[in-house]
This record gives structure tokens, sequence and C-alpha cells, in this order.
RNA sequence: AGGAGCGUAGCUCAAUCGGUAGAGCAUCGGCCUUUUAAGCCGCAGGUUCAGGGUUCGAGUCCCUGCGCUCCUACCA
């Protein structure tokens, strides 16, 4: 339009001038690339292969043999300048050609060289060479126009440089997206906390191993889905939005649904609905369950998490226990050809764990004497030790704390901190006061403290889950529930409710049954050995941004 | 929730006792056909998180707010 030139829209104008200066020149190059005939966010592209798959593709005799016949050629030529191309030594190639996508993670540009770094998920460095003389002109075009962080096509042979890299010299180079946005430093990259959770989809292609470990969760759960398959186990999906949330003690997040005008809670564990599947006869089932959680935000806490929970009729937790062993070791397998550790002694921080050897085994009962020095069940000695190490033993109002809870603190805070990281251990036996949803152990009914078909597993000083032997006595369920909820304040009254319906499924029959729980992103962080839960989920929980 | 620390150029970081806000990389202009964090020459880039206070003078000291990190607490 040729009247455009009367009067330049304002709004343009300033939205332009709020641009950051290295974004419009960016834009400025998007247009330049335009200008070239080419499509800067390209299109539908075949027979991609990835960087790592173009890197091994390389043949050095065929490499060798085209340099040769090149190299024969100029002899030729130098020999007889007017020697026809006839009578030239024949052209040798048959060096593998390669397509490949990837983002410019540097670029070298020599003049009539440049030199490309690209990146993709399976490397993080494969080069390219765009010449003048052996690139096509929109392709050689592009190169001197391209930012850091762009992605591009390139096409080539592959070859080797006089320095051993190998390299894909590009007969053609076109755009496949537009980076806009100013890249982190080139080899500090981005080491911001904020930053790279914010943007995490910069942190990912700047940080290779953040990838790498997104990649690695991929696939440990598949080798977890493939693992549960050969045992007979059938995946599930339970509601995630409940009328009450049950089967943990937590507070849930609760929302509102508009057609039954009825408040729900988000699940804060699928135990309880999962048990109603083994009452309605599926023999062996699982979910792997993200889970909400209210509460606080640390190293190893997110608001959702994700759980796996199986069950499995007529098993037990003895059952569990060997299900649970073979999981974790397999998964620990596909981590450890992933990231080339060895099974026995996968890092974790400063720790080497073991997963190969047999997991410990060790009661409640012997971690609480080894660690202390006295049974357990001495209530006397355990209200003694506690006070002398400061534990409160009386609630806010004056009154004692149950004993349980005592032995439970000298338990969890003293006996826990004995058992050797490095070694994957199950805690077994716990007390049944501590297990609402657990079957006690019959011949402990009778005891000062009696035990529950309960075990836990610690890996590298980290409660990865329980299991039960599940109490399916809907006449000893209700009496737990009714017990749990009698000692609850007023705060937790308002999310702490009486599951009837649970109970009633109990009362239809349960089969005996074993159950499982583990928690699924600490289980990567071990296998990742990554630091913080925050390291394994793609998007943690961030306060929003204050503007 | 409590304690400690941090917030400076697009990024990574400096700035002495409160005294002219700097560097590297990236960007921009010039040169370069075997580079590897390419190199050489030149230019530009700042509301020092926000707001208030003390002071002749504040990136620096004080207060408030926002955000992040670590520790502790909570968390079957």
């Amino acid at each position: 339009m040729s009247d455009q030139t009367t009067e330049t829209p304002n709004t343009e104008q300033s939205e332009s001038q709020d641009l950051h200066r290295l974004e419009l020149q960016r834009r400025a190059n998007r247009d330049d690339i335009a200008a070239l005939g080419l499509l800067p966010y390209g299109q539908r592209t075949d027979d991609l292969i990835n960087l790592e798959q173009a890197h091994s593709a390389y043949d050095q005799a065929a490499d060798q043999a085209n340099k040769d016949a090149n190299q024969a050629r100029k002899q030729a030529k130098r020999d007889n300048p007017e020697i026809t191309e006839s009578d030239l030594p024949e052209l040798v190639d048959d060096r593998p050609r390669v397509k490949v996508a990837g983002r410019v993670v540097l670029a070298r540009d020599n003049g009539k060289l440049v030199w490309l770094n690209l990146r993709d998920h399976s490397r993080d460095a494969f080069q390219i060479a765009v010449s003048k003389r052996d690139c096509d002109e929109q392709g050689f075009g592009l190169a001197k126009k391209l930012d850091l962080g762009d992605i591009v096509i390139a096409e080539g042979p592959l070859t080797m440089t006089n320095t051993g890299e190998v390299t894909c010299w590009a007969d053609t180079l076109v755009p496949a997206s537009k980076c806009l946005v100013p890249p982190p430093e080139k080899h500090a990259g981005l080491t911001d906390t904020e930053m790279r959770y914010r943007q995490r989809y910069l942190d990912m292609w700047v940080n290779p191993e953040t990838t790498r470990v997104f990649m690695l969760r991929g696939e440990l759960m598949k080798a977890l889905r493939s693992n549960l398959d050969r045992l007979g186990f059938v995946e599930v999906d339970t509601p995630v939005l409940q009328t009450q949330a049950g089967g943990a003690a937590a507070r849930p997040f609760f929302t509102h649904m508009n057609a039954l005008d009825i408040p729900l809670s988000l699940r804060i564990a699928p135990e309880l609905y999962l048990k109603r599947l083994l009452v309605g006869g599926m023999p062996r089932v699982f979910e792997v369950s993200r889970n909400f959680r209210n509460e606080g935000l640390d190293k190893s806490h997110n608001p959702e998490f994700t759980s796996l929970e199986l069950y499995q009729a007529f098993g037990n937790y003895e059952t569990m226990r060997e299900i649970a062993e073979g999981l974790v070791r397999e998964m620990a397998q596909t981590a450890s050809h992933a990231t080339g550790s060895s099974v026995d002694s996968m890092p974790f921080g400063d720790l080497n764990i073991n997963y190969e050897a047999p997991f410990e085994r060790v009661t409640y009962k012997e971690l609480f004497k080894n660690a202390l020095g006295f049974e357990f069940d001495d209530l006397d000695r355990a209200r003694e030790e506690a006070t002398k190490r400061g534990f409160k033993t009386k609630s806010e109002d004056g009154t004692p704390i149950a004993d349980i809870f005592v032995v439970n603190e000298l338990f969890e805070e003293v006996a826990e901190a004995t058992i050797d990281p490095s070694k994957p251990t199950f805690v077994l036996d716990y007390p049944a006061a501590l297990s609402p949803l657990t079957r006690p152990k019959a011949d402990t009914m009778n005891d000062t403290i009696p035990l529950a078909e309960r075990w836990d597993l610690f890996i590298g000083g980290m409660e990865i889950g329980p299991a039960y032997t599940e109490l399916n006595d809907p006449d000893i369920q209700e009496a737990k529930f009714r017990e749990q909820l009698a000692g609850v304040d007023d705060e937790e009254s308002t999310f702490r409710n009486f599951d009837e319906d649970f109970i009633n499924a109990l009362k239809v029959g349960m089969p005996p049954a074993g159950g499982l729980g583990l928690g699924i992103d600490r289980l990567v962080m071990l296998l990742s050995n990554s630091r913080t839960i925050r390291d394994v989920l793609p998007f943690p929980m961030m306060r929003p941004r204050a503007d």
C-alpha cells in the first residue's frame, strides 16, 4: 500500500520502543531471513535423524577416499593447468549424508566459512560447516544472519576437519525457528535458579543436563510399567476430584463443582479407591497417581507430586517387599544404562548407593534398640530420653503426648539416622497405632506396643515409601478411623472425615491383600542424582511473579 | 511460620571506608574458507528489584515491600 507512509501508527511505534534493543535486532534478522526467500519458522521436514545418530554415521574410509580423490584432482590440475574435465581423476564421494535439526548454541563466522554448533536432546554439540563455496546461496546467506538460539535444518555429507571433529559439511541450510530472546551467556550458562524454574524451556536447552533428567524420568516410568505388566498388574485411573480426601493425613486443596454445587477436594492419595477395586474383584492394580497436599515446599516436597500405589489380592507386606525391591533395582539398572554408572555404586550427592546387593532388613524394634540402647516399649525410659533430648512430651495445652508418639519421635529423630543411607533398607513392623490402614500383627495384640504388618523403605536418607498387609476387617477399620478422628483438633476436623462408603466396601469383602506406595519423584531424585525435587519436576511450584 | 543471605548491562560477575557504576561473553560495525568458549580492530549497552529515609554525596547505611536461595519448623 502506497499510503502507508502518510502516517506511522503510534501504537506500533511505541510497542517497538518497548522491546529490548537485542530483541529488535533479532526481529530485524528474522526479516532479513524472510527476505532471502526462506521461511523463518520452518515447515514439516521428514527423514531427520538426531545429532547423535548423525555423529555416529561418520565413515572414515569414505571420507579419506573423498579427500584422496580431491587431492589427486588438485595435483592433476597443478601438473597440467590445461587439463580437461574428462581427463581429471574420477570424483569419489561415498560419504554418508545426514539431515539434521538443532538449536544453534555456538557460531564462529570466518568470513566465507561459518561454523555452527547445533544441540538437540541427543547431543550437546554437533558441528556444521557452512561454506560459501559448497552451500547453496540461501543457506550461506542464512548462516550469516543467524542468532544464537535459532533452530536450523542442515543437510550435507559427513567429513572430519583438520582438528579431528566430525562435521556435516552443509550443502543446504534452512531455518526451522527463530529465537527472539537473547540467550544466556554461552559458557557460564543460566545459573539463576529462579529463571531456570520459571523459564524451564530456556533452562532445558541452555543446560542439557536438565533435559537429560526429564528424559531419564520417562525411561524410568517405562521400566516401572514394564515391570508391573510382567507381574500381572493392571494400570487404573481413580478419581482426582474427591468428595472427601482420604488415604493419608494431609491438608487437601479444595475446589468447587458448579454442576452439582458441591465442594470437592483434590486427592491426597488414591489408596481408598484402589482398594475398592480389589473388593470389586480386580486382582492386581496399580496407579501412577498425582497427589496434591496443601503443605509446605522444600527440597523433597512439592504440593503436587507423583506416587505409585499398587495392591495385590492375596498378597501381604512380604509380597510387597519382593515387588518393591525388584522394581527399584530394575529402575536403577535402567538409570545406570542411561547415566553410565554402576548399579552397585550409583552416585547420589556424596553417597554411592548399592542397588545390586539384597536390600537391608531391620525391624523397628531392633533399629530402635540399637540406636537408643533400650527397648522401644520401655515407655518410662522413652519419656525420660525424649525429655533429655529436648523433644516435646506435652502438647500446647499441657496434656501429655501419647506414649506411642514419644516413642516414634525418638525413632524418627534418632533411630532413622542410624540407617546406612548408601544401603536401601526396609524397616519392618511398625507400631500399629501409627498405621490405621494396616493389619495388626495378631501375636502382638496384647503387647505394650502392638505392631502392624508394615514396612518403610529408606534410601539415601529419604523415606521412599511404605507397604502394608492391608487391613480388610471392616469393624477394626471403622474403630481405627474413629480413634483417629477423636484425636484431631478443630482445625484438622475441617478436612478429616469418616469415609462411610469405604467401610461399606470392606463390608462387602476385600480379599487379604498387600499394598505398596512409592514416592516416584524421590526415586527419580535418587536415580538421577538430583539434589532437590524441583530438579526432577519440569515445572515445580513457584510463587507467581508480582508484576 | 522463624532465622540467615542474595537481587548491579541480555547473561555470568566486579565495584576497597559512603566519593566519577566496570569486566568477560552476547549484541552492533569492519576483517578473515578448517574454527573448537575461534581470532583481530572498533562502537554501543545501566530507573544498581520497588518505594521511602539518613547524608554535601547511597549500588554500598537504615526502614518497608516484592522475589529468590539456604537452614530450621511443619509434612503418616
